[in-house]
DNA sequence: AGTGCCTCTGCAATCGATTACATCTGATTC
DNA sequence: GAATCAGATGTAATCGATTGCAGAGGCACT
C-alpha cells in the first residue's frame, strides 16, 4: 500500500474541498464542469489513486466477490475463473480467487474478513457451520452440499451420468465399468449413483473402481481393468482427466480404443477433443457456469438493501440449472462381439 | 460486507475497552490472561470477525499480494497459482488472482488500488508506464519486459530452446521446424531466437511457423507441415499445448510420431506425460516458480521500512533464475533415413 | 513512607475516503 | 425588489479498527 497521495492533496492542488474531489470522481455530474476539469487535472498531476480500504470502510462494501475452489491447480476450474472474472468485471466488481483447502484455519478463517461482498463456492467439502456462518450472499457452483443454506448453479450430474450409460448401452455394451471420483465428493457420489441407476434400469450389474478424478487414477484403473478376467467393454470415468489417463494407459498396454473398450469422460476439457482417439464425454458449459454463478451472486448482493442484512440468503429454490450434453467422439464405438 | 458485530460490541460484552480487545487478538501476550480469556469468550459469543478495511486503513497495508496473469484459462498458470497461494498463506498473506487482460482500464486500472502490498506479474505485455506507476514491490514471473523496473523470476528461455535443438540434432535431425508463439510475446520471441541460434550453430536453416501456444494452433501447423514438399523431421513447439495439438493432428493425418517426425514441447504440463506418445519437452518447475516469486516479493515488501517507501524496487539485479531441464520421452526418436 | 519500575488497561487520535446537511450564488418568477 | 428554487460547494461526522501515551495498581527496595 504505497498510496502516498491522498484525496486531500488533490483537493489542495485543485483549490477545492475533499468532498468536491470525491464527487468529481464518483459522481461527475454533480460537479460543475470547470471544477471537474480542475480536479481531473490535479488527479493526473499528483498521480492520485484511491485508497480502497478507506472507501470500503466508509461504504461498507468491497466491490469484490470471492471465488473459492478446492484446488487451484485443477484445470477444470480455469475456464470458470476466466468467465467469472469477465462477468464480474462487467459489473464493476473485482474477483478474488482462493484455494479453499489452503486457508489458515484460525481467526480469519478462509481469508473471509469483509474483503468480499459475495462468494462463489466451488467446494462442497467445507464445514457447513463455517459456510453458513459467513452470512454473505453465496452461491454454490458445480459442487454443492445440502447443508449449505445457499442456492446452486450447476448441471444435473445424476442425469448426465445416465446419458453416458444410455450411450454405451445403445452401442451394445452390456458389461460396464465406472471409475469413480473421491468417496466424499458430492459430484463423484452423484455421478456414481446416476451411473448405477441407469445401468440397473437396463438389468446390468456394473463394476465400480475408485479413483480421484486425476490422470494418474485413470491410468491405475486401466491397469486394474487390464488384469480382469472378464473385461468390461464400456467404461464411464467420473472426469475427463481420469478418462484420458485410462485411455492412454490402455493404449500403452496394447489395447485398442474403442475397438477393445469404449470410454466416456465427464467435463469436456480442451484436451478431450485433441486426444487420439478424441474423447466422448459429457459437456459442461463451464464458461456459462462461471457467468451464471456471478450473475446470481450479484443479484443476491443487490437484494441487500441494508448492507448488514443477509437479504435473500437461503433462497435455495432460486438455484440455476445448466444443461449438460453428451458429445459423441471417437473413443466410443460398438461393443466387440462376445468371445 | 456483513460484519454487523464490531470490536466495540465485543469490548462491551467483555467489559473492557476496544483497545484491549484489539490487543487480545493481535498481541495476546500484551494482555492479562484473565482478560484475554474474557475477550476470547466474547469474540466467540458474538461471532465477531475483524473488518479488514478498517484494519488495512489504519495499518496502511493489506496483507495481500496480487497475482496478475494474462489469461486465467491458460492451464499453464494453474500450478503456479496453487504454489503461490500456498507460499503466501505460509507467510500469513492472502493472494488475489486476476486477469490482466480483462481489467477495466479506467481510474482504478487493473484493480490496483491499494488492496495489495505487492504484485507478481505474469504478463509482459502491459504498458510499462502503468506497471512502473504502481510503485509497489513487484516481481516478474515467467514473462517479462525490459521496460519494467523490477526483478524477474524464471527460466532461461533462450538456453532451453537451445537444449531442444541439441536434442533433435543429436538424434540426427537436420531439417527443423519451430512452431512459434504470438509475435509480440517475449517468451515466444526468446524461444524462437534460442532455437534459431542453436540451429544456425549447427549450420542448419530451419523453418518457422507462427502460432499462439494453443492446441488449435499446433494442429493448424501440423496441417501446414503435412503439405510441405520437404517435411522437416524435427519440430520444436513453443508450448506443450501447441506440441500436443501438432502431434495429435499428425497422427490423425496418418503420420507416425516419432517415426515420421519428432516433436519437442515446452513447459511440461501434466498431459505431456500422458499423451500417446508421451511428449519430450522442456520442464519448467512451475511449483518452484510460484513459490520463488512470492518469496521474492515478500522480501521486497519487508524491505519497505516506511509503507510509502518504494524500497528496493528496481533492484533488477536481484532476479532469480530457475533451472529448466529437458525431459526425454517418446515423442522424439532418430531421424528417419533421407529418402 | 517514599521512590522507582513494571504490567495491564483505557483514552483518544488516527488512517482516507464518503456523504448528510448547511451554505452560498445566481437565476427565475411574481 | 422580494421570494423561491436549483445547483454547486464546503463543513464535519462517520465507517471500524490500531496504537502512542498516560494513568492505575502492584511490588520491591531503600
Amino acid at each position: 500500500m504505497a498510496a502516498r497521495v491522498r484525496i486531500k492533496d488533490v483537493a489542495t492542488l485543485a483549490g477545492v474541498s475533499t468532498a468536491t474531489v470525491s464527487r468529481a470522481l464518483s459522481t461527475p455530474e454533480a460537479v460543475g464542469i470547470a471544477t471537474r476539469e480542475k480536479v481531473m487535472e490535479a488527479v493526473k498531476a499528483t498521480g492520485y489513486r484511491i485508497n480502497a480500504a478507506a472507501r470500503d470502510l466508509r461504504q461498507r462494501r468491497a466491490r469484490s466477490i470471492l471465488i473459492l475452489a478446492p484446488n487451484l491447480s485443477n484445470t477444470f476450474f480455469s475456464r470458470i475463473f476466466a468467465s467469472a472474472q469477465e462477468e464480474a468485471s462487467a459489473e464493476g466488481l473485482t474477483v478474488q480467487i482462493s484455494d479453499s483447502r489452503n486457508a489458515s484455519s484460525g481467526f480469519e478463517a478462509l481469508g473471509y474478513d469483509g474483503r468480499a461482498d459475495g462468494i462463489v463456492l466451488l467446494d462442497g467439502g467445507i464445514d457447513p457451520e463455517v459456510v453458513n456462518g459467513w452470512r454473505l450472499p453465496l452461491i454454490q457452483l458445480s459442487e454443492w452440499n445440502d447443508a449449505y443454506d445457499a442456492p446452486r448453479v450447476g448441471i444435473d450430474n445424476h442425469a448426465a451420468a445416465g446419458m453416458a450409460v444410455e450411450h454405451l448401452v445403445s452401442l451394445g455394451h452390456r458389461s460396464l465399468l465406472h471409475v469413480n471420483g473421491p468417496d466424499a465428493n458430492v459430484l463423484a457420489i452423484t455421478r456414481r449413483a446416476g451411473f448405477l441407476e441407469a445401468a440397473q434400469a437396463h438389468g446390468l450389474t456394473p463394476e465400480v473402481f475408485s479413483g480421484d478424478f486425476t490422470l494418474t487414477s485413470g491410468a491405475e484403473a486401466a491397469r486394474r481393468w487390464a488384469e480382469m478376467a472378464d473385461r468390461p467393454t464400456g467404461v464411464f470415468c467420473a472426469s475427463d482427466e481420469c478418462a484420458l489417463g485410462f485411455m492412454s494407459e490402455c493404449i500403452r498396454l496394447g489395447f485398442d480404443v474403442p475397438g477393445d473398450v469404449s470410454v466416456v469422460g465427464f467435463d469436456d476439457i480442451e484436451f478431450a477433443d485433441r486426444f487420439v482417439p478424441s474423447l466422448t464425454t459429457i459437456h459442461q458449459p463451464r464458461f456459462q457456469m462461471g457467468r451464471a454463478a456471478v450473475k446470481r451472486v450479484v443479484a443476491m448482493m443487490q437484494g441487500h438493501g441494508d448492507p448488514g442484512d443477509p437479504g435473500e440468503i437461503g433462497a435455495t429454490e432460486r438455484s440455476v440449472r445448466i444443461d449438460a450434453t453428451l458429445v459423441k467422439r471417437a473413443s466410443t464405438g460398438p461393443a466387440p462381439a462376445r468371445p
